[in-house]
DNA sequence: GTACGGTGCACCATCGATTGTGCAATACGG
DNA sequence: CCGTATTGCACAATCGATGGTGCACCGTAC
């Protein structure tokens, strides 16, 4: 005869059976009483009314381990994010967390520091768990995660960055790009040397969709308002401070001083490279015009004005939650314009 | 008979009956191998070896829902937390995240927002999930969650905000306050007249350990170094921004101008009261030295300078973690001085 | 009085992994 | 060659909730 392998300490308070014996109802009955099916299955109400509240009496929680090994369902749900420490994603992870527990779900968030093989460990282990769907953010690679949830028939839908084939929901990149740099544009500074009276971008990585967008949204409005753009004004050099610093150090000594206008593409970048910029004489912050795809509070009141881009991460989470839940079309793209802070003077 | 209830299109790919059939052997074995518990079971290595291989072919991925079920865990681990957007408790989010996966759990992060029923709501939802663990940062009532858990045997620390009676780990808030002073009163301006002459604290609510223990040590260093500290310096108007940043004009109102040294007790309070304070006149923010019981990255960007106490939210989580493996002492009360980022002129 | 439909519930198989136990087959000692 | 010990594994109960099915019982109709 098996006995309980679990150390006496860690057992179950309460489970259906022992309401069952208090009530002089079966176990079957008790559940249908519990979980609200009592009508489909045709138990009275003052049955179902009688076990609920002596349920509560008994302080009875449901055993979810159970439940969900018997329906293949959790109450769980993942959100795969890049990091932490980025206002874009931890916004995220909140908005998250707040629209799942709406629906009476529990949020697992995991970080995959933008490696893939991490991202494919997390999906195979959220798996394991039997989560009933997935949010994936800012993916290195998108593809290789969709074929995973697909193969595994889990609910799946892309946020940030978007992947072929599977439900997406995105920053409107194109619009954001357009309005950044516009604004850009319109505060350049009048007095600026030759050699310094262009506009970079700075960060991020050409070959996601992300950036890429931006990036041409960018080299479109600077060749429509400045004549031209050239390659040299695109610099994408990731997502890590240390390489940021070094291009934007190279940059101005290149330059002999600080461009006159500078796309920051991403938090991530905009830090590492403010270390820089606040080293820079007084005269010269107030003779640049910066944006930055991306929002951070603080931004606004920083010694020198900053154009933002701020996405919507509630909307971007609330769409995707609609997708799952109503687009039959497994290849759903949508696109969320973000808003533009403009610099505070 | 009855038939499996879930739609054809969630059921497990691979079970360990599966691989048992593959490998002919019984599912105890399969189990055995896989779990790493062949030894104990006088498994041949050989057979181990097969079995893990033919498992590793067909994609097996254990079900961790009936593993639970049985063992009575989950390797699922719970944090609750006030709020996300809030500096200090993303970042202890982060660290809780990393060291949960390095110990090959799965985090769990619930916010609360300071609220007492939302706290026990949210742990009785964990314990449904069998959770293994509890950490709780900053609750509102301790006390509460510590019964809770106390008596469904759930091993529990708590983090920031000490629990009498059980694990916990936090700042020391005596020594951070008593540096955080100093270093404002070390920087007092030296012009300012009789009436604004004094040193301010404002933010947090006194009833809670981590106030009233930076309260006293601002109390004791104020006095020591200026003579006396007044019950009027002590603004502990809560974390809400409304009453922080109302709390912050009339003090100015009163005193016709912005006091001569400002204890800010908490980023959120910090960040709803450096709207207010931007407003002011250049000169007279240059002639205020302001401390913040709190780190954020951007404050030393600001436009004025400002002293920060940053807690050590990795040390914090870790030795949380050391609590819940090693002490058998049910209370014990371990604190970590955190760290001044003085300001940077 | 019999037939028939509906009501209200109990019974039991099932989800997949774990683990106490039983029992052949082999090894080993004398 | 027999008896005991050890090895290597299979069997089956179990965790708690769910849901298909069976079946009394009651009411109504003919």
């Amino acid at each position: 005869m098996s006995k309980d392998p679990r150390t006496e300490s860690r057992k179950q308070s309460t489970t259906i059976y022992d309401i069952a014996r208090e009530t002089g109802s079966s176990p079957s009955t008790v559940s249908a009483a519990l979980s609200g099916r009592w009508k489909a299955r045709r138990i009275r109400p003052e049955t179902a009314e009688r076990i609920i509240s002596v349920a509560r009496e008994m302080g009875y929680a449901i055993n979810r381990q159970a439940r969900g090994l018997r329906t293949a369902r959790s109450d769980l749900i993942g959100l795969l994010i890049p990091e932490h420490d980025n206002r874009f994603f931890s916004d995220l992870a909140q908005s998250f967390t707040q629209e799942a527990r709406k629906r009476g779900q529990c949020p697992i968030i995991i970080a995959t520091q933008r490696d893939s093989a991490a991202e494919a460990d997390a999906v195979q282990n959220l798996l394991s768990y039997s989560i009933d769907s997935l949010f994936v953010a800012g993916a290195a690679q998108p593809e290789n995660i969709h074929q995973l949830s697909e193969a595994a028939n889990l609910p799946t839908v892309f946020l940030d960055q978007p992947c072929r084939g599977a439900r997406s929901a995105v920053t409107d990149n194109a619009i954001g790009a357009r309005q950044l740099t516009e604004a850009i544009i319109n505060t350049l500074p009048s007095k600026v040397s030759v050699k310094r009276n262009k506009v970079y971008l700075i960060g991020g990585d050409a070959t996601l969709h992300a950036s890429a967008a931006r990036i041409s949204s960018f080299r479109e409005v600077v060749t429509e308002r400045l004549g031209q753009c050239g390659e040299e004004q695109i610099i994408a050099c990731g997502y890590q401070p240390a390489p940021a610093l070094a291009a934007m150090e190279e940059l101005t000594a290149r330059l002999g001083g600080l461009p006159a206008g500078l796309f920051v593409n991403s938090i991530n970048v905009f830090e590492s490279i403010l270390q820089f910029l606040v080293q820079r004489p007084e005269a010269e912050l107030h003779n640049v015009s910066i944006g930055c795809f991306d929002y951070e509070p603080y931004g606004q009141w920083l010694r020198f004005p900053v154009h933002m881009i701020r996405q919507r991460h509630r909307q971007l989470v609330r769409t995707a939650f609609d997708l799952l839940d109503n687009s039959q079309d497994e290849d759903h793209l949508v696109q969320i314009a973000p808003e533009l802070y403009p610099a505070t003077y």
